[in-house]
Parts: C-alpha cells; sequence; structure tokens
DNA sequence: GCTGTGGATTGAACCGGTTCGATGGAGATT
DNA sequence: AATCTCCATCGAACCGGTTCAATCCACAGC
C-alpha cells in the first residue's frame, strides 16, 4: 500500500499567505468577510500549491450527517449487476439515502479495497456481492461485525453472519431440468459459471436433483464448465457443438446465466443448428435486455431490481435500529420463463441418453 | 435538510462501560492488549447503543489516503452511462484508484446532494455528467472550483470551466442525415432527446446543418420531441406512424439515441411496418447490447468506455499536479456504423417532402 | 515486606479542518 | 484629538476518533 506524499494541510497554505488558518477556511467557504486582497493572495497559495481541503476533516465539524450506502458489485459491465443496483439506488432514494456503487471486478484484493474505503469514508451500511474463492480472505466482513457496521450481502458465504437476499437457485433449476426432462430431453448439458460462485454450485445443485428424481442417470460430463460472460458460453458453445455428430450432441443446454446462453446462441447460429428446432437453450436471471432480442431466450426470471431494493430496505432497517438486531435472510420468487428457445425434444428416440441402470 | 439524530460517540460508549476512550478504540480495533472480560463489557454497550465510529473521524488521523474518484452518471439503468462507468473504472483501476459511482436519476437536487456527499468523503476527484434545465442551480460546481476540487464534465455546460470530454454529435448527426438524404429519403424526422440536454441540441443542429447542405427544406416539424429511453421512443413511434398514410409517413427516423430507436422499433414492429422496407431507423450512441440484436440498428459509435477511461485520466492528471492545472478540453472520434436498418428511400418520387423555395 | 515485571488501562496530544468571540486598525464623527 | 464604528483578521476551542508514553495493579520472586 503506497503512502501517498503528504498533502498541504491548511496551515500550510495559512502560513505560506501569511494569515490565520480561520482566513483560509473563510476564503474556502465563500464568506464574504474576506477582503478582495487577501482572498486573491489566499487564492493564489492554494493554485500554487494545489492544495485542497480534505472533505473528510471537514466534515466531523460541519453540516449534518448525510446518509448513504455502499454497494459493492462484482461487475460494473454486467447486467445483472446493474439492474440490482438499479434496484438499491432507487429505494435507497427514497428512504433519502445516497447510494454509491463501486466494483471489485471480481478480484479478491479490490473487493477489501472497496468496503474499507467505503467504510472510512463513512457510508451507513453496505451491500455485497461476495468474490468468493478457496483463498478468499474475509477479514474485512469479520472487521465490519466488529466495528458494528452493518451489511447484507447478495450471495451466501458460509461462517459469515449476516443479512442476506437471494433466490433458491438449486430449486429454479430443477425446476427448468426437470420441464427439459419432461419435455422429452435426454442429452441435457449444463454451461456452468465460476467454479466457487455459489449460484453456480446451488444451479448444478438442482440440475443433480431433477435428474435424481428422473429416469435418467446425471454424469459430471453434463456439466461443462463456462463462466459468466457471453464469451465463456460462445467458447463453451463451440467446444460442445462444433464438430460433433448430431446424434452424439446435446439436445438441451441450460446455462448459468443469460450471457453464457446469448454467447451459446452466437455460437449455434455460427455452426448452422437451429434454435429450438435443433436445440433448445435456457439463461438464468431473466436480463431485462432480453426484451429487446429474439429469438426469445428462456431464462428464469429473477427479480434483480427487487433484490437491489429489499438489500437496501433491509440495510436501512439495519442501520436505523435503536439496538442492533440479529441477521434476516431472505429469500425472493424466481420463476421460470419459457420462451421460444425451448421446444420438446427432436431426437428420435433411438439416440437417448443414458438410462441409469436398474 | 433534516439533521439526524446525535449518534453515540466513543465518549458515550466510553463513560457507559466506564473505561476511557482508548479502550473502546483498542477494543474496535482488536488490539489483542484487551481483557476478555472489558472486551465483552465494551462489545455489549457498543450493541446496546448500537454505536458506529465515525469512518471519517477515524481516518483523518489513522492509515495510508486511499486514492479515489467519484463518478456521477444521470441514470443508473442506461447502458449508456454505464459504459461509460466500466471504462471510467478500469482506467482509474489501473492508476491506483477506486472509483465510485452514483447516479443522479436526472434530478438536479440529487446531483448537488451526490457531488457535495462524494466530496466530503474525500473523493479526490470527479466526473460528472450534469443534469442540465433553465432552471439548473450550479453553485455545487463552482464550489468545485472555488475548494479546488479538480472534475471533468462529459457533457458541456456553458459558463462553467471545466475539463470536457465529448464528441462532435453536431458533425455526427450531419453525416447521418446526410447519408439519408443522398440514399434519396426526403420525409426524414428526427425523435430528439431531453429538451435541456446539450446532446440533443447538437443532434438537432447537425440535422439541420444537413438540410442546409441540401435541396430540401428544413422543418421544426421534423423534430418530434421523444426523451432517452425506450418507452419515449415507443410512444413517439406510435404517434408518428399509426394511422398515418403511406404517401405522408416519414421514410427515415433519426433518433436521440439507440434506446429510443429500439422503442421505435417495437412500435414499427406492432404496426406491422418493416424496417429498413418501410422505413429506415438510425440510433446513436451504438450500444454494446445492439450486438445481440436484429435486425442490426444503424447507429453512430460513440466510444463511450474510452470517453470514461480519457476522462478518469485527465482526471487523475489533474488530481495528481503539483500545481493546479487549466481545463482541457478533448473532442473523440465518433463514426456512423450503416447496419441493416437503414436502405435507399422506398418512396415512390411523387410524394417527396418538401423542397426548398428558389 | 519490598522490589521487579508485565499486562491492562488511562489520559493527553494530535489529526485538519470549522466556528465564533476577541482584537486590532482605518476611517468617520464629534 | 479623542471616541466611535465597522470591517477584517486572529486564535483558541472543538469535532470524534487514534496513538502512545505513563501509570496502575496484581502477582511472582527473594
Amino acid at each position: 500500500m503506497p503512502r501517498a506524499p503528504a498533502r498541504p494541510t491548511i496551515s500550510d497554505v495559512a502560513s505560506e499567505a501569511g494569515v490565520s488558518k480561520g482566513t483560509v477556511s473563510a476564503v474556502l467557504n465563500g464568506k464574504p468577510t474576506v477582503k478582495e486582497s487577501t482572498r486573491k493572495r489566499v487564492a493564489d497559495v492554494i493554485a500554487r500549491l494545489n492544495y485542497r481541503p480534505s472533505g473528510p476533516a471537514r466534515l466531523r465539524v460541519a453540516g449534518p450527517h448525510r446518509r448513504s450506502i455502499g454497494l459493492v458489485i462484482k461487475e460494473m459491465d454486467n447486467p445483472y449487476y446493474i439492474e440490482v443496483a438499479a434496484g438499491a439506488l432507487a429505494r435507497g432514494r427514497e428512504a433519502g439515502y445516497t447510494v454509491i456503487v463501486t466494483s471489485s471486478e471480481g478480484d479478491h484484493a479490490l473487493e477489501r479495497t472497496a468496503v474499507e474505503l467505503l467504510v472510512e469514508r463513512g457510508v451507513d451500511g453496505l451491500i455485497i456481492t461476495p468474490v468468493l474463492g478457496d483463498d478468499a480472505d474475509l477479514s474485512h466482513l469479520f472487521e465490519l461485525t466488529r466495528r458494528n457496521v452493518p451489511f447484507v450481502l447478495l450471495e451466501s458465504i458460509t461462517g459469515v453472519p449476516a443479512s442476506l437476499i437471494d433466490v433458491d437457485n438449486e430449486e429454479a433449476m430443477r425446476e427448468v431440468v426437470r420441464t427439459l426432462i419432461d419435455a422429452g430431453h435426454t442429452r441435457i448439458v449444463h454451461f456452468s459459471g465460476p467454479p466457487y460462485s455459489m449460484h453456480s454450485r446451488e444451479r448444478i445443485r438442482g440440475m443433480e436433483r431433477a435428474f435424481g428424481a428422473s429416469p435418467l442417470a446425471f454424469s459430471d460430463a453434463m456439466v461443462r464448465p463456462a463462466g459468466a460472460h457471453l464469451e465463456d458460453g460462445y467458447r463453451a458453445g463451440m467446444a460442445a457443438f462444433r464438430g460433433v455428430a448430431a446424434s452424439r450432441r446435446p439436445t438441451a443446454v441450460t446455462c448459468y446465466n443469460d450471457l453464457v446462453a446469448l454467447g451459446l446462441l452466437r455460437a449455434l447460429d455460427e455452426l448452422g443448428l437451429r434454435v429450438p428446432e435443433d436445440v433448445s437453450v435456457v439463461g438464468f436471471d431473466d436480463l431485462a435486455l432480453l426484451d429487446y432480442m429474439s429469438p426469445g431466450l428462456s431464462s428464469v426470471h429473477v427479480p434483480k431490481e427487487e433484490m437491489g431494493a429489499r438489500a437496501a430496505e433491509l440495510l436501512i432497517r439495519h442501520i436505523e435500529a435503536r439496538k442492533r438486531i440479529a441477521p434476516v435472510r431472505v429469500r425472493l420468487e424466481s420463476r421460470f420463463i419459457a420462451r421460444r428457445s425451448v421446444a420438446r425434444c427432436p431426437a428420435p428416440a433411438a439416440s437417448r441418453g443414458a438410462r441409469k441402470r436398474a
């Protein structure tokens, strides 16, 4: 952590300009009592030193407390988080809070920096979509607890007692896969998300459970690691379909999220495969931008704006409590939305996938 | 401005727990020297009072300065600003700055609050997409100047001397309209943006100029006030096309931005009009999400990420200067991208638009 | 019983601003 | 010339934390 060069303080300016701190302060605040000539002299010194008053120092003494909450998302260029942010922003605003957003870009160290920065800059609480991983150091979250700074998570972390807002990913994916199985699909593949993502794990488990409740056998080969972005879906799509005989290729693909599904659609388009005639595709999240698209991508609707809004609401409840209150877990409803991208399995009965051994 | 109820301070906790401020501070910071029994006693008081240490107060004394810049966008649910934010975030990060984003949601008062909040919370500088309007009170921007807090604008405001990053909207729209005129279109209509938006005004002016350089006469009726959102485009599209005879309706529409164009596309679709066979449509901004869509919407590519990046870069230059430096204006390149949504004018020569009087 | 030791706690100084009553000096009034 | 004003500036106190040298206390060792 490189220590920044010492910035000039108001005292530096004062002594340099040959006036008192009080006078410099008056200049900074545009008080009308300062004589023009001294105002100019002080302003010159400020420009020369490129002096900037410290906001925080000022804050402690001045003005009323501004209510604010911080939101740390994982990716700024991912519409999912943006929709969540929009929801949090709107609800926060209604309650008189300014919501400030920053992104960890999936980097654990940046998440930590962001959290520390926001707290030391005086936000009243935080909403966090945590970056997970084996090596994840969660001390910044424990420090929040120690300092009694309320926060709400949007993805669960085992061992961190905090309020949480999410949906039942496992159940949602189970329903998707069950629907596909009911529609006659047997060669179903899942393009999974980032390995450490709790959401991704839950979705995989949902798929397993759907198979478990069916005559079909589940195998790990059905889960193809993809990722969370368009390119990931494109790449995984190419890997799964290019040069693969019709009799062996998947007839349905469930994707970790909509972006992966969109990448897959692009790959299928390039390979000349039709959706849903040749392959059914299901995304997850139901991003607002799906509205603009054709063919209609089937997806699981996740109430992203509401998640953001509820997170903000819950956080504010924690903030404004007269006494520390216990963490809460809120599960919102999701639902499968079938659009044009899914159809009954077109494959002849002969080329079925593996059945369970009796 | 409602004054928040006085929050408990470290002194309150100290006296309540019967210890000194120093001890409470040690507890908060997890210092190992505190005896377990006192740690617990203090922790209890903290929970009971719901005490939270003031980040800013702490900040002044402790730790190194964290570099940060604030970005105030106009709308969180507008992909345009999100792309700009992503660019700023990435470039800021490269330079070791945390970028924190907040949105004014088009509300002038919120913009002011956001700017004040960010400054008093200690950001080193700001990037702002200003909310304009007749009644716009710009004093918060002047205050930034007075306090020597560097900022970069992403839309020009007359009378505010600040660094600015933008594209030549007028020239870009001129080129779009010229292209349409060259393609034989005579009944061209523009769906304009928010009345006070400088970008919108510049784009309208570009259209006028294109007509000025052509044999066709420009009239104010060609500019239809729409807005900046999908619904605005939809509404304006319905107003312009529903129940209008083929011989009188526009053969080409230029839109303030892509969202308006998308709304228009939806309206045209509902009305059974084909793009580009019946109507050519051009958007503006070239949002990344256009990639996912069909038919390809023609648009003007605005380097949004680069604008964000350059803004961050320029801002950091201001921040790190040893001496205050003069504002800079940067104009980035935009370019018209013709996709499937434009075609030569299909209308018979008979039903031309108004020509200029000789 | 006295001293030595080390862990726990205290309390004063400090951070970089703002605030506001006190002060000083120039010009007006008598 | 003495006094009165008023304007501009000063400077001390304060905000809510952190830091650290000093102190206090309990207990061990002799």
